[in-house]
DNA sequence: CGGAGTTTTGAGGCTATTCAAAGGTCGTGG
DNA sequence: CCACGACCTTTGAATAGCCTCAAAACTCCG
């Protein structure tokens, strides 16, 4: 790692995932968030959640595996827009709408909490920092999201698979997951595609050419980052550094 | 038009634009949020409002004109990944962000009221009814990133243009500014291209093809949307219908 | 009236797609 | 425990959509 990342999630409210994470609760606060968590679910892989047009009467936690948004269009095709981990809210995005936008789908087996939209909007109404929390967490997902559209829109394949890998690397090493530059990958190559809008066919072949490039290897579901600099400056996206620390708030 | 609306947003609270679309705001929150609205600053056209990499001190509410935000990519490629139009809020995103995300442009002369980051925070952290609807608002640009990214992800140029031209009518059309399906369209080609992830010589062949179809007519710097329904087919998204009046947040 | 930016058009090339099929892996049920 | 089917990965060949390069016509502005 070339630069300092924001500290990890503190883990007294480990449980509590995302929910918290650019604002220090309180200990009433963090209590009023975890009664917002119903008991856990288990799902197997390729369990769909929550369909796309259904009503959006929760959301949920996801405390174990991971779990794509996707959109369909009417040609059939899909767009992944997301693939969430440990830890990350799903489904926020509907809260705005009367019809769900996107769709869950468990990449592999998964823990989830649900939470009840409109206990969560009244908590939001009640609890200010919770609201300002969250808040910046969606703003965070707003980047994530530009960031995705600019490599989708802008750059080649081998842009965008590296784009992709360095990602979903950071997002692992920061909860310890991928020591060494070697993650668990239960993303398909058709996965991949619908992520970064690439037939699975060029998907492949483009995953072979950084394989014989010795920029990654690859066995069973497991993918190892040879060299993550490289990856990083292929990609050509900067670091970021998200916004941290008790008093970050005040500061001018 | 074929679906119903949400109302447009009260007037009495127009100069607070989009800021709390999602909540009808008492007069007490409406003066906080008019106190935090700095005086108009005017700026001509290709007027850069804000740098990417800088530091976010302010975000911007837009009263006039159109304002690109985008990314710069290191191949030198730039990706426009939202089109801003009056009433909208610029720069939120790099709320939490050290350092910008994107770079906010004039497409038109502007007139923006600036906000000062650090009191719009402070601001949040009072009011929890003003921080549900920005909350909510943020969700709402995350679904737009969303389906744009699907459509650049997935579609081919004619879709991807009709996409973006029923968008900007559907956001035009609210506050009166596209009676007929016609409406003034100050992005170039070449913008055009940024958005959609095209070539500004694809974009025009294809547009030039929308033409001979007669489903647009362009001419000057405004555009007619001759065939809106036959638009919104092949874009192939769905109407999404946000929600609003006063009781839903409490509805189960 | 000149100059810069925009729109338009042409020709050729490249990236990625489509179609097709073979080999591999994994889970399931006989 | 093996056989089978479903899905995933890999490979090839032909094609299509889009890009690059180039240049001319047009518009707008100073």
């Amino acid at each position: 790692m070339d630069e300092d990342l924001p500290p990890p999630i503190d883990s007294p409210s480990d449980a509590l995932g995302r929910l918290g994470e650019f604002v220090t609760l309180s200990s009433r606060e963090r209590a009023a968030l975890a009664g917002l968590l119903e008991p856990v679910q288990h799902w197997p892989r390729h369990h769909v959640l929550r369909h796309e047009a259904a009503v959006p009467s929760h959301l949920y936690l996801l405390t174990k595996g991971w779990v794509a948004s996707s959109i369909v269009l009417t040609s059939g095709k899909q767009q992944i827009v997301k693939v969430h981990l440990p830890g990350d809210l799903l489904g926020a995005p509907s809260l705005c709408l009367t019809t769900t936008v996107d769709c869950l789908t468990a990449m592999t087996p998964i823990a989830v909490r649900a939470i009840s939209r409109s206990r969560l909007m009244t908590t939001i109404e009640t609890y200010p920092r919770i609201a300002l929390s969250l808040f910046l967490s969606a703003q965070k997902e707003r980047v994530a999201l530009m960031e995705n559209l600019a490599v989708v829109g802008q750059a080649p394949a081998n842009v965008r698979i590296a784009a992709t890998l360095t990602n979903l690397f950071d997002r692992l090493f920061e909860r310890g997951d991928a020591p060494g530059g070697m993650f668990h990958m239960p993303l398909t190559q058709r996965d991949l595609g619908d992520l970064i809008g690439i037939t699975p066919v060029h998907v492949n072949r483009t995953l072979r050419e950084m394989d014989r490039l010795n920029l990654i290897k690859r066995s069973d579901q497991t993918i190892s980052l040879l060299d993550v600099d490289r990856l990083r400056r292929i990609a050509g996206l900067p670091v970021r550094h998200y916004v941290s620390g008790p008093d970050w708030i005040a500061s001018d």
